[in-house]
DNA sequence: TAGATTGTTAATCGATTAACAATC
DNA sequence: TAGATTGTTAATCGATTAACAATC
């Protein structure tokens, strides 16, 4: 799916980190912040940062700046982070444990639900307070009350099998962390963690200064 | 850093999932696959697997494709994946066992040789065979051989000091997994894992879907 | 040979930057 | 008021797509 948004993607990729230096200035307490120091924080020019405020409808003042709480409030809401949402987890491994444990979901409204792997012997066990469940019981569970996010975390192999499975049942986005490239419906988004390609750019720039 | 190899940075980034594919034919013994084959699995557009191609030198041919052999090896070299590096990871929590336990460094030539950290209650422990050191033990044992690519996962808060260090002790290119921006001097590279861009993509796409 | 497929050059599109007018 | 800062419009830049020539 592409999903048109009116804002766009490169744009919207940047909006965490705006975000996250508003949240730190607010336990500051400070009142404004302008395009200039966004931008010294989070390394990006300020014709650019004040480009992508138009998309939020957040309004700045000549002199002042940006009001901080306007902001985040303006970032949040364009981002799809004011509203809550549940999230699946597929997959009972490492990266699932690990994300659980470590990814600040909350802070985005995010509330991780439910395991679902097909491995028997995770089954009926935890993971941070998550049940861990069969797919029969997760098929249960969204014909009572759909979730629309899940996080892919299997190996390779399986992931297209689960990735049609979470489709099959609902799941209306999918954040891919798997090697595998995923086929989907065209209603369905995927966003692939990719960071096989983080680890390309860094090689690619250490062999070009032959390090 | 703005790292000037000559390739571009989105068709580098795609350079992994390329590659991903043709390791895969390779497997099957195939001999050739066009741009349309490559095109389909990795979900580009053929025009753009031939355009990211010319960038490798690798040449294709009429009636046939790619060579999948020569392309496996031109796509290795232009990641600079050729070449065999060292990997230090700094911070020993949950991120750093994980990316040790799961992802698949060796398929890019990276070895993960130490784990730095500053919490004493890790120090001469092991996290998958690699020995958990100090500050400025990692310090003497760059001056003898110095590694070049670091992984930081501390948590956000002691981030830019862990990079300050790393970078002191010689290191060149930092892959940020804390959610904090970096700042670095002009010869040293970061890449951002950046995963809480991808959770914002979804959650928009979501939101524009009244999801 | 004819046809499939690559490789290259030009056109389009989108994102960033620059210039400057508006505003408090 | 003057000056700092936003917001908008135009220019530039880079990446993708389209068109088509080259080749086996």
């Amino acid at each position: 799916m592409k999903c048109d948004g009116e804002i766009p993607e490169a744009t919207l990729r940047r909006y965490p980190k705006y975000l996250a230096f508003a949240r730190a200035l607010a336990e500051q307490e400070w009142d404004y912040v302008t395009s200039a120091d966004i931008a010294r924080a989070c390394d990006v020019t300020e014709m650019l940062i004040r480009k992508d405020m138009t998309f939020t409808g957040v309004t700045g003042r000549p002199h002042l700046g940006y009001p901080i709480l306007g902001l985040i409030a303006a970032l949040t809401e364009a981002i799809g982070w004011d509203r809550p949402r549940r999230l699946v987890i597929a997959g009972a491994g490492k990266v699932s444990e690990t994300l659980a444990d470590v990814f600040p979901f909350a802070r985005y409204n995010v509330t991780p639900t439910l395991v679902v792997s097909e491995d028997p012997a995770f089954l009926g066990k935890e993971i941070h307070g998550m049940p861990v469940v069969s797919p029969e019981e997760f098929r249960r569970r969204q014909q009572e009350d759909p979730v629309s996010l899940a996080v892919l975390t299997t190996g390779g192999s399986r992931a297209q099998h689960v990735s049609d499975d979470l489709v099959e049942h609902g799941v209306k986005a999918i954040w891919n962390f798997t090697d595998t490239s995923l086929t989907v419906p065209s209603d369905v988004v995927v966003v692939d963690a990719a960071i096989s390609s983080d680890l390309a750019v860094l090689s690619r720039c250490l062999t070009a200064r032959s390090l």
